[in-house]
DNA sequence: GCAGAAACGTTCTAGACAGCATGTC
DNA sequence: CTAGAACGTTTCTGC
C-alpha cells in the first residue's frame, strides 16, 4: 500500500510523508490501516520495535484529527515523550499542534486544550484523569505505547487502569496499542476490543545468535568466525569485529559496574578505530559532561568517552545520559556498555548488539535469576539502524557448548511471556481504589468491582474471588486511615448521588446503574456507600500512595515540637514512594550510631531492633533522610556520591521525589491542620534548591543556586535586597561572569544592572568586605547606600560569626 | 623472616513515574 | 538453587 493511498489524513500529510521518502507503508502498517487504524477502529499492533510502529500511532492519530478529534498519546518514559514530542513537531507544517505534559514539564491545562496531540506518561495521565482535566472529553484517540508495560509490577496497574478510565469516560474513544511482540497479543486485542495486528516482520533484518569459542552461530544456521585473543573478553573481540567493518555495538551487562568495567575495556578497543577529528570531537564531549556533574562517574565516564567508548546507566544525569545516546546515534561513540536502562528508553540502534549477562541479581529469587524472554527480545531488538546498516546483530555470549544450546532454547527459539495484570496486588489497588472513588468513578462497593471488572485482570483472571478480597482488604485499609468513609445500605445511594460533586458526572452515572444491576455476592452483601474524605481527594490529587501519605499524616502527628529537617527527610524516606537507598555491609553500625545521635529528632515510633527486617528499613530511611540533609547542607556532589556510592543521577532523583514528597506533606499539613506546615515548607525548600536556611532568600533569586548563594553570602550579601544596594564590583568578582552578573541583578529587580565598565573587586577572606567601602567603582555603588550599609554591617557580624 | 604473589573470602548487585509553579523543549 | 567483578585478607612461595 502507498502513502498516496492513503485517505482520511489532514491535507498536507501526504505531501510530508512523501517528503520524508515515505512512499509505501510497511506490511504491518498497511495491516493496520486495513484493520480500519485509519478509520477509528480499534487496533493492538505487536510488532518488533523499529519496524514503523510510530507510523501506525501517526496515521490513526492524524486521521482522528482530521475528523475533528483530539488524539493523547501514552509513553512509559518522560524521555520518550519528548522524544515524540519532537517527531509529531514537524506536523505543524500541516497544520497539527502537539502538546507534552510530563511531571517535569507541562503545558498549562487550558493551552493543551487547544493542541490536537498531546504526549503524555501514563502517570500524568492518570493524574490529569484525577485532577478531571476537562479536555479528557474531548479525546477521540488514545494511543499507548509499549502496552506490554501492563505486565510491570509497579507501574503496569496505572497503564491499566487509565486506559479502563479513559474508555468509560469517553465509550467512543478509538484505542490504539502498541506492543512489543508478546506471548499474548490477541488477549490485548480482546481486553481492548481491538482488532489485532501481529507479526514478526522488520524494515531490517535481523540475526540473532550466540557465540562461543571463536565463532558465532545464527539462528538460520550460518556461522561466523570471531576469533577471541589471548587475554580478550568475549564481547571485546566481537566489538572489535564489527568495528573493523565500521559498524557500532551495544554491549547489555546486568549491573552498573559490571557496566563501568567493560565500557573501560572496551575503550582500548574503541581507540583504536579513532580519526583525529573524532578525537577532538570526543574531547569536546567529555569536557561537556566533566562540566554537568563533578564526580567520579563522571569522570570516568569522561575518560571513556574519551576513548569512544561509553557505559549507560540510571546512575549517570539524565543529562550525561543523552549525550550519551546522542553521541552514539551521530557514530561518534563505537560502543556503550548499558545496564536494561537502554532497552527501554529512547531510540538508540547498534549494527551489533551483544547481550553479555542474561541472568541478573533478583531478592526475591534468592540470587541470580533469568531474564524474561521479551526483555532479552528488547536488547536484542536495538541491533540494526534503519537506513545505515544492511542488517542487524543480536548475540548471545555463551561459554560452553551446553549454555550454547541453552541460550538458543531459553531466547533465540523462544516465544515471548504472555503479558499478565498485576492489578491484584495490594499496593497497586491501594492507589488506584482511591482515586476511583475520590474522582467519582465508582460510588459503591459494587460499583467499584464493575469498573475494576473492565481491566485486564478480570479480563484474565480465572481465580474469581482473589481481586474482590483484596479490594477489601484495600477498602478497609483506606477507612482505617480516614481516607473514605462507608455510610448507609441502598436507600442512601439515591441521596448521596444527587449531592456527589463530581467532573465526570457521565462515568459516575455509568458506575452506579452499574452497581444497581450488579449482584455483589460478597461477603458483605448490602450496598454500602464509599465516598473520599477530604483528606482522601488531597491525597488522590497529589498523587501519593495512600500509604505514604497515612506515614507523613502519622509523622506530622506525631510530633511534639517543631520537625528538624533530618526529621522531615527521614519521615518522607520511609514512604513507599521513595526508592530505596541499599543498606551496605557495615553500614547497619554507622547508622544505628546515627540514630542513637539523633532519635529523637526523628517523628514517629521507631520499630523495636528486634524486627530486623523493619529495623533495617529505618535505618535505610534514616540513611536517605541524612543523604538529603547533606545536600541541604551544601555538601558538594562529589562528596556526596562518593560518600554513599551513587551517581549523580541517583542523587537528583532522590533529591527530586524528595522534593515531591515534602510539596506533598506540605499539602498534607494544611488538610490535618497541623502548626508544622512552615517546618515542612522549609524541609522543602532546602532540598529543592540544596541550600542551609540562611540562603533560601537569596536562592530565591533566579540565576542563582547552591554554589553563587554561598558565596554571595560569603561576601556580605545575604538577601536579594542586598543585591540591589551592593557594590557591583564586589558583586561582579563573586559571580565571575559579567553576563551572569548583570542578569542576576536584573532578576534581584536591581535599576541599573549594567555591568559595563565595572571592574571587580576581590573580597578578602570573608571579612573586612562591607560593600560601601569600596569607592573604586564610584557613582553606581553609592545610589542607594542607608540601607546598604546597614545590611552590611549585619552580613559582617553573623558571616564572622560563622566563621 | 619477609616481600610479593597467589589463593581465598567477602561484598555487592536494574529501574525513576508523580505535585506545584515557573518558564522552555 | 543459578554469577562475576572488585577489593580485602590470608596463605604460599622464593629468596
Amino acid at each position: 500500500m502507498n502513502v498516496e493511498e492513503l485517505s482520511g489524513l489532514p491535507p498536507g500529510a501526504r505531501s510530508h510523508f512523501e517528503e520524508q521518502g515515505i512512499e509505501e507503508l510497511y506490511p504491518p502498517q498497511a495491516e493496520a490501516v486495513k484493520a480500519g487504524a485509519t478509520e477509528g477502529e480499534n487496533l493492538v499492533a505487536a510488532v518488533p520495535t523499529a519496524s514503523g510502529k510510530t507510523m501506525i500511532a501517526a496515521l490513526s492519530m492524524l486521521s482522528a484529527v482530521q475528523r475533528g478529534g483530539k488524539a493523547l498519546y501514552i509513553v512509559p518514559l518522560r524521555a520518550l515523550a519528548s522524544e515524540k514530542k519532537a517527531e509529531f513537531d514537524a506536523y505543524e507544517e500541516f497544520g497539527v499542534t502537539t502538546g507534552v505534559a510530563t511531571g517535569n514539564y507541562e503545558s498549562t491545562s487550558e493551552w493543551l486544550a487547544t493542541k490536537d496531540i498531546i504526549v503524555a506518561t501514563s502517570e500524568k495521565v492518570d493524574s490529569l484523569v484525577r485532577n478531571g482535566a476537562d479536555w479528557l472529553s474531548d479525546l477521540t484517540c488514545v494511543v499507548s505505547d509499549e502496552v506490554h508495560l501492563i505486565d510491570d509490577r509497579n507501574r503496569g496497574p496505572t497503564l491499566e487502569v487509565t486506559l479502563a478510565k479513559l474508555r468509560r469516560l469517553n465509550p467512543q474513544l478509538q484505542v490504539v496499542a502498541l506492543s512489543a511482540t508478546v506471548g499474548n497479543a490477541d488477549e490485548l486485542a480482546d481486553w481492548l476490543d481491538a482488532d489485532l495486528v501481529d507479526t514478526d516482520w522488520r524494515p531490517i533484518d535481523l540475526q540473532m545468535g550466540v557465540h562461543y569459542g571463536n565463532a558465532l552461530n545464527f539462528d538460520d544456521g550460518e556461522t561466523r568466525e570471531v576469533p577471541v585473543e589471548a587475554g580478550e573478553k568475549q564481547e571485546a573481540a566481537l566489538v572489535r569485529d564489527i568495528l573493523e567493518e565500521g559498524g557500532s555495538s551495544l554491549v547489555f551487562v546486568n549491573s552498573r559496574r559490571n557496566a563501568e568495567a567493560a565500557a573501560r575495556r572496551l575503550g582500548q578497543v574503541s581507540s583504536r578505530e579513532l580519526t583525529a577529528g573524532e578525537q577532538s570531537d570526543l574531547a569536546e564531549l567529555a569536557a561537556e559532561i566533566r562540566e554537568d556533574s563533578d564526580t567520579e562517574t563522571s569522570q570516568d565516564l569522561a575518560d571513556c568517552v574519551e576513548r569512544g567508548s561509553a557505559f549507560h546507566h540510571a546512575g549517570l544525569s539524565s543529562t550525561q545520559r543523552s549525550l550519551v545516546e546522542d553521541a552514539f546515534r551521530d557514530r561518534l561513540l563505537k560502543v556503550i556498555s548499558a545496564t536494561p536502562t537502554l532497552a527501554a528508553g529512547v531510540n538508540t540502534p547498534a549494527r551489533r548488539v551483544i547481550v553479555r549477562d542474561w541472568r541478573r541479581f533478583d531478592p526475591s529469587a534468592g540470587g541470580m535469576a533469568p531474564l524474561d524472554v521479551l526483555e532479552i527480545h528488547q536488547m536484542m531488538g536495538r541491533a540494526g539502524r534503519p537506513g545505515l546498516d544492511p542488517y542487524g546483530e543480536a548475540v548471545l555470549l555463551a561459554k560452553n557448548h551446553d549454555e550454547s544450546q541453552e541460550l538458543f532454547d531459553r531466547y533465540v527459539w523462544a516465544e515471548p511471556e504472555p503479558v499478565r495484570s498485576k492489578l491484584a496486588a495490594e499496593p497497586a489497588l491501594r492507589t488506584h481504589v482511591l482515586a476511583t472513588i475520590a474522582s467519582g468513578f465508582a460510588r459503591t462497593r459494587a460499583g467499584l468491582l464493575e469498573f475494576l471488572e473492565a481491566t485486564l485482570y478480570a479480563s484474565q483472571s480465572s481465580e474469581g474471588g482473589r481481586l474482590e478480597r483484596v479490594t477489601d482488604d484495600v477498602l478497609s485499609y483506606l477507612e482505617r486511615n480516614d481516607f473514605i468513609e462507608r455510610s448507609g445500605g441502598p436507600e442512601d445511594t439515591l441521596n448521596s448521588e444527587a449531592d456527589a460533586a463530581s467532573a465526570f458526572t457521565s462515568a459516575a452515572d455509568l458506575a452506579d446503574s452499574g452497581s444497581g444491576g450488579g449482584d455483589s455476592g460478597g461477603t458483605t452483601g448490602q450496598e454500602e456507600d464509599l465516598e473520599a474524605t477530604s483528606l482522601g481527594h488531597t491525597v488522590s490529587r497529589l498523587y501519593l500512595d495512600p500509604m505514604s501519605a497515612a506515614e507523613i499524616v502519622h509523622g506530622l502527628e506525631d510530633a511534639d515540637e517543631r520537625p528538624t529537617a533530618l526529621g522531615l527527610y527521614q519521615l518522607v524516606s520511609r514512604t513507599p514512594d521513595m526508592y530505596e537507598l541499599y543498606l551496605r555491609s557495615g553500614e547497619d553500625e554507622t547508622f544505628g550510631e546515627l540514630y542513637y545521635e539523633r532519635e529523637r529528632e526523628l517523628l514517629g515510633d521507631a520499630p523495636s531492633e528486634f524486627e530486623e527486617e523493619r529495623f533495617e528499613d529505618w535505618l535505610a530511611a534514616l540513611k536517605t533522610g541524612k543523604l538529603l540533609e547533606d545536600w541541604a547542607s551544601e555538601d558538594d556532589e562529589e562528596q556526596i556520591t562518593e560518600r554513599y556510592k551513587i551517581g549523580p543521577g541517583d542523587l537528583r532523583g532522590k533529591v527530586d521525589t524528595a522534593e515531591w514528597l515534602l510539596g506533598a506533606a506540605e499539602s498534607l499539613a494544611s488538610e490535618i491542620d497541623t502548626e508544622w506546615a512552615v517546618a515542612v515548607r522549609e524541609a522543602r525548600a532546602r532540598v529543592e534548591h540544596g541550600v542551609s536556611e540562611e540562603l533560601l532568600e537569596l536562592v530565591s533569586v533566579s540565576g542563582i543556586g547552591r554554589k553563587r548563594a554561598r558565596r554571595l553570602y560569603a561576601a556580605g550579601i545575604e538577601e536579594p535586597a542586598a543585591l540591589r544596594s551592593a557594590d557591583k564590583g564586589v558583586i561582579l568578582h563573586v559571580l565571575k561572569g559579567e553576563k551572569t552578573a548583570e542578569n542576576i541583578l536584573e532578576n534581584a529587580g536591581r535599576e541599573d544592572p549594567s555591568m559595563d565598565s565595572v571592574e571587580p573587586i576581590p573580597v578578602e577572606g570573608g571579612s573586612g568586605l562591607s560593600g560601601a567601602s569600596n569607592s573604586s567603582s564610584g557613582e553606581l555603588s553609592t545610589t542607594e547606600n542607608d540601607t546598604n550599609t546597614d545590611a552590611d554591617a549585619d552580613d559582617n557580624q553573623s558571616s564572622l560569626g560563622d566563621f
